[in-house]
DNA sequence: TTTCATTTGTCCGTATGTATC
DNA sequence: CGATACATACGGACAAATGAA
């Protein structure tokens, strides 16, 4: 319940629906109709996502995240979704679409990701307005994910996920770091062997905790940025 | 209260007290002496920062993050502590150590600071091991922060805070991009102009979310990694 | 396979404290 | 000072998942 509120009032919050403050805790109470506790509980999930402010003996003022740079991904919301708004949807080219044994995979060993779980690998260039932007190397374990189509492949697997099994991101832990291109990644890119550039590793998890992800984003542009927003549960 | 209880918590499992799961809620409950909502509120803080996997019907099980990079921060537990167990204590080297107004600094305008704030100017090279790892540029709002003692830029500024001011650090906003080295940023860091390293931008916020502090800082090292760590606030 | 106790997840009502205006 | 609004804490009830009998 206090999940639907919640994103209802991050969606009304996007659309501008509140210019500065939320409405108080007894009016939103009496819009949805539930007790207190539900609806800070909501609150709670949408100070989180940074789009809150919340003073005591005041209320809760509305936060506008700035993402200056063109690409920017906000961390913060759980899996990578660009935040800019409106923006065109990435389109895929596939490199490799097969099984694998976690054990065979650096990226799995790494993470200590069990040897003998078996996982969908999907490596591909990712491109927005044509123009490649990342290539994406991932990873689904098939003990939850049972079936990729090569469609979902080729659009958004999460999407896919989540209409097909009912799968989404609980939790992720993601490491941000330069990798520095190895030939086959800069021919792939286009860019020149051994420059630096910005990846992205993430574990993904759903309902009880359970690893059904994990991947590795190597960003083409230099001008690329993240954001990520960290609040204490209560802010007194 | 459960803010006591979660430091306790965090404390304890840091410490190794618990190796695989927590005590179930019931067994802290009477341990701490308090209500069940007050040990689920405290557990939520211990969750938020990714030491806790929770699963319905069994219990709560330890999570140990792992930073495989030698220059590993995590970024979920707020402001930038290094988490490599028992690291020596960077020490400073000072560029610069005045007060300015916010509309001349860049860093500044870029975030919106409102222009005719004043702020101390702390511009130091960290170093660890006596080597320099971060270029670190950062700012103090004098309105929030009266004082700045030289013996605590030398030393650790958010200690300084905390003890003096009772500042802490309630959230903040992060953001990571590569940045190419100046001539001067280069220099100093004792690496090539035009390398790219990886930059953190950071503002953060203190009591009723109110800005103290943004920086920027540059990281010398090719292999440093941040790890985050994103939780939905309740996991099923 | 079914049952049942355990354990966490959600929601409610209430009371009191504290900061803001 | 009083009214408003958020912060914390308690107790109770039921739902849902887990794990063992």
């Amino acid at each position: 319940m206090y999940h639907e509120i919640a994103d209802q009032l991050i969606q009304a919050i996007t659309k501008g629906q509140f210019t500065s403050k939320l409405p108080t805790e007894a009016k939103l109470m009496a819009r949805f109709g539930v007790s207190r506790n539900t609806i800070r509980r909501a609150i709670d999930v949408v100070y989180q996502q940074g789009l809150l402010r919340r003073v005591q003996g005041s209320g809760y003022y509305i936060n506008h995240v700035q993402l200056n740079s063109k690409h920017a991904v906000n961390l913060s919301v759980g899996a990578g979704k660009p935040l800019v708004k409106n923006s065109p949807r990435p389109t895929s080219k596939i490199v490799t679409f097969d099984k694998a044994i976690a054990a065979t995979i650096p990226l799995a060993t790494q993470f200590n990701v069990e040897a003998d779980a078996e996982v969908y690998r999907v490596i591909r260039l990712r491109y927005m307005d044509a123009a490649v932007y990342a290539l994406e190397e991932s990873y689904y374990l098939t003990a939850v994910v049972p079936f990729l189509s090569t469609e979902s492949v080729n659009g958004s697997i999460f999407e896919f996920l989540a209409e097909t099994f009912n799968i989404a991101v609980i939790a992720s832990d993601d490491y941000l770091s330069m990798t520095k291109l190895a030939e086959d990644q800069a021919t792939l890119l286009d860019q020149k062997p051994g420059t630096h550039r910005l990846t992205l590793a993430q574990m993904n998890y759903t309902k009880n905790n359970t690893l059904f992800n994990f991947s590795k984003t190597i960003y083409a542009d230099p001008k690329m940025s993240f954001y990520f927003h960290s609040a204490h549960l209560s802010s007194n």
